[in-house]
RNA sequence: GGAGGGGUACCCAAGCGGCCAACGGGGGCAGACUGUAAAUCUGCUGGCUCAGCCUUCGUAGGUUCGAAUCCUACCCCCUCCA
């Protein structure tokens, strides 16, 4: 295998950092497979566009016919990594995190080669390490270095509680690196701290450091805060073209640039063609829209993604009806319901409150037509199309409650 | 072990006997506008049989005509000193 230059320049593209110097370059050289980890925290159970920066990164590794070690942290995610958090953070049960990453498993491979990628599990061989074994572990790196760790740093600086077990995150994602005998390991920017104890490991362990190498966080939806399902700003990659294609069309036209580096395959002297088209006038909306598209495509398809904005624009420029409408059975007694309980019993809003409120703002539709009389009683044998702002619609269908006997 | 600070709605955070369903900000939702579920502006943001009623301010009691606000006990979190 022989290094080509264009190979090397499109692993390289995108990284923030890649550490050593020419670690890289020496690395491919070595004419071998390189196993390339990168971890995933199982602490929510759907992969999102945050995640695929790297998983992309991964994909070009195995394009040029490297082994990847896709880790899922279920040991470490019971610690609950407390990188670029000011708190430490909740640990999550067993159960929960084998349930996730069961999911994790079935999405990947939407990106990533099968036959080049080996799925592991930190916990089979952290379940093995002894007491005594992490007492060593532990014995190989100093507290002061671990303070060096921004957010330790800062919490500390700042008074607040570090708990010991967050020290022992770097060090079992570091041992990772040692279990699984890494060539190079990925990671986002947050975690070239981690990444980096993985190194200093390797060599407490006789064995030859990895490469690491940082990738950028991607923001979520909102723009500030990174991209993450707690957060619920993030766009899940098994989300239905629909739902995937409104999500990045209320991303803000600034932010737009931002996904667009990250997300899309376009080379970047395109992109930056599309900015100036934008500043000399062009509606940044059609440029959402191709980003759009191109990001459903990866993971549905084409004509899905042609599908998807069709129908975004029909229904929000156009303000039509969707094509596929929900629908909805409740069942009302005979002499009818009220709105704000038929609402509420379809499943529309959360509570009959939310249901006035969203009355008195004229929110609520029936058939097109604005309602506003919350006292409107609906007779069961009917079905209209209820529309509550832009987003929630769905047909519903009343119809005769069972009455039970006495 | 000792001393101190704190637990308020989705989050942050005011309030410290009645004007508190609880200031303000964030987030969310809605309306207007629009070039988009961008931006901007406005409103809403506990529940219900909704111009009224009911339940919330760590938990459980108590004082009072009346408590998030005072008292008692308990639980939890944080800091400093050992």
């Amino acid at each position: 295998m022989r290094v080509g230059e264009e190979a090397l320049r499109r692993v390289r593209c995108g990284a923030v950092d890649i550490l050593p110097a020419g670690g890289l370059e020496e690395r491919l050289a070595l004419s071998r497979p390189l196993r390339v980890k990168a971890g995933f925290d199982p602490t929510a159970p759907d992969l999102h566009l945050g995640h695929t920066v790297l998983i992309h990164k991964l994909r070009q590794f195995q394009d040029l016919g490297h082994e990847v070690l896709f880790l899922i942290g279920d040991f470490t995610g019971m610690i609950g990594d407390p990188s670029g958090k000011n708190a430490t953070r909740r640990a999550l049960t067993r159960d929960e995190i084998l349930h996730n990453a069961r999911t994790y498993e079935e999405q990947i491979f939407k990106i990533l080669h099968p036959e080049l990628t080996q799925v592991v599990f930190n916990s089979s061989w952290m379940d093995k390490l002894s007491a005594a074994d992490l007492v060593q572990l532990a014995a190989k790196y100093t507290v002061a270095r671990m303070l060096e760790r921004d957010d330790f740093h800062q919490r500390y600086m700042a008074n607040q509680a570090i708990a010991i077990h967050e020290f022992l995150y770097p060090l079992v994602q570091g041992y990772d690196s040692v279990a699984l005998k890494a060539d190079v390991e990925l990671g986002g920017t947050d975690q070239k701290f981690n990444l980096l104890v993985g190194r200093e490991l390797q060599k407490a362990y006789g064995q030859v450091p990895q490469v690491i190498m940082t990738m950028p966080i991607l923001e979520g939806l909102d723009g500030v805060q990174k991209m993450s399902k707690s957060l619920d700003n993030y766009v899940g990659i098994r989300e239905s073209p629909d739902e995937m294609f409104g999500k990045l069309m209320s991303i803000s036209d600034e932010l737009m640039w931002r996904y667009m580096e990250l997300l899309s395959f376009r080379a970047l002297d395109e992109i930056e063609r599309l900015r100036e088209a934008v500043r000399q006038g062009q509606n940044p909306r059609d440029v959402k829209y191709s980003l759009a598209e191109e990001v459903v495509e990866q993971f549905h398809d084409r004509q899905a993604a042609a599908c998807a904005r069709e129908e975004f624009i029909a229904r929000f420029r156009r303000g039509s009806t969707p094509t596929e409408l929900q629908e909805i059975m409740v069942a009302a007694p005979s002499d009818g319901m009220l709105i704000g309980n038929l609402l509420k019993e379809a499943g529309l809003v959360a509570s009959t409150s939310e249901a006035m409120r969203l009355l008195k703002q004229r929110a609520v539709h029936i058939d097109g037509e604005c309602i506003e009389d919350r006292a409107l009683c609906v007779a069961p044998g009917s079905a209209h199309i209820y529309k509550i702002g832009k987003r929630r619609i769905a047909r519903v269908k009343v119809v005769h409650k069972v009455d039970a006997q006495p």
